[in-house]
DNA sequence: ACAAACTTTCAGTTTTTACTGAAAGTTTAA
DNA sequence: TTAAACTTTCAGTAAAAACTGAAAGTTTGT
């Protein structure tokens, strides 16, 4: 098998699981690209490997930064911009788990917050405080994964992984 | 506030906040309706409350129950089926926890070992060395995360959280 | 100040995903 | 064995998400 086709195996599945998670399949296999690229590439480059149009390219790459997962570097004698990488890929979910964390549990932890806080004025009182408890539930479940993924985020992946596996070996 | 208008704002809201993950947003609705459900709920009261199809209430339920957070139950005297949510939200957690493990992580491991396996013939040596690298480290860090979920998939709920936290505790 | 080189935006289109509703299938009771 | 009561399926349709490409915007060198 050739490197070429290896990579682009690997780019494709890639974008196929991406899709699977929330991550577009363009953005997760220009991910992929740039995971296996030993240079950063500019978005002429990116267009022509994924057979892409320029404003998906350009979309995408932007995206990819605000995820901090691919930076913006520029090379010297060339105005083009070049993209790279993050390698690291302990690096890569921190930055996909603080994202989700944003996107996904903070807001429903100010969903429980406000429902918690709503006084229930009309209902029969059994059926009020069954509710509440069912509510009360999530919101305690969701605090504490709260606070582990905040740990998380700011986790050393050696100690990380060290310790974690070390607590389930019981 | 009345009672049905919070169950109604947490529904609308669990919908949206599925669609964030990869479930879909009636999917989700349903698991709510049927997490603030007193009682377990027929089709008929499924489709009436969240004014959907009944093939689409029918399927999504199916798919409910597959991922293991809804139960089938019959009531004496009723031909109908009834449908109770799982309640626990830690059983809940875990079920999706083991679905998103079978559906994106397995099928990663798969490729990562597929591509290991596979003798790269053609492309620079050293190019082909750091491609070998890549692969590796993304292995590596996908087997301990499967070993990690495998585990918590098992673990119980007071034991979990009672380790983590006094983990993260440094 | 100009224009070449490059990046971003976005209206229109395509692709993908989800939903409807009616028809087919299944179960139960008489 | 029949039919009523219920569940499942699926072809067609609607809604949502992603992509294209050309036009507008920006930056840089002279």
């Amino acid at each position: 098998m050739k490197l070429t086709d290896a990579k682009f195996k690997f780019i494709t599945s890639w974008g196929v699981f991406g899709s699977q998670w929330g991550i577009n399949k363009t953005m997760a296999q220009i991910h992929g690209l740039l995971l296996v690229a030993e240079q950063p590439l500019s978005t002429e480059e990116v267009m022509e490997t994924l057979q892409i149009s320029r404003g998906n390219a350009n979309m995408n790459i932007r995206s990819l930064i605000d995820w901090g997962l691919v930076y913006k570097e520029s090379k010297i004698g060339e105005r083009k911009e070049f993209f790279r990488g993050e390698k690291d890929i302990w690096v890569v979910s921190k930055r996909v788990v603080k994202m989700r964390h944003e996107k996904e549990l903070l807001p429903l932890l100010r969903l429980l917050e406000e429902l918690n806080c709503q006084e229930i004025t009309d209902g029969d009182p059994k059926s009020i405080t069954i509710y509440k408890e069912t509510i009360q539930d999530i919101s305690k479940f969701a605090k504490q994964a709260d606070t582990m993924l905040t740990r998380v985020e700011n986790a050393n992946e050696n100690w990380f992984w060290k310790k974690l596996m070390k607590l389930f070996i019981r």
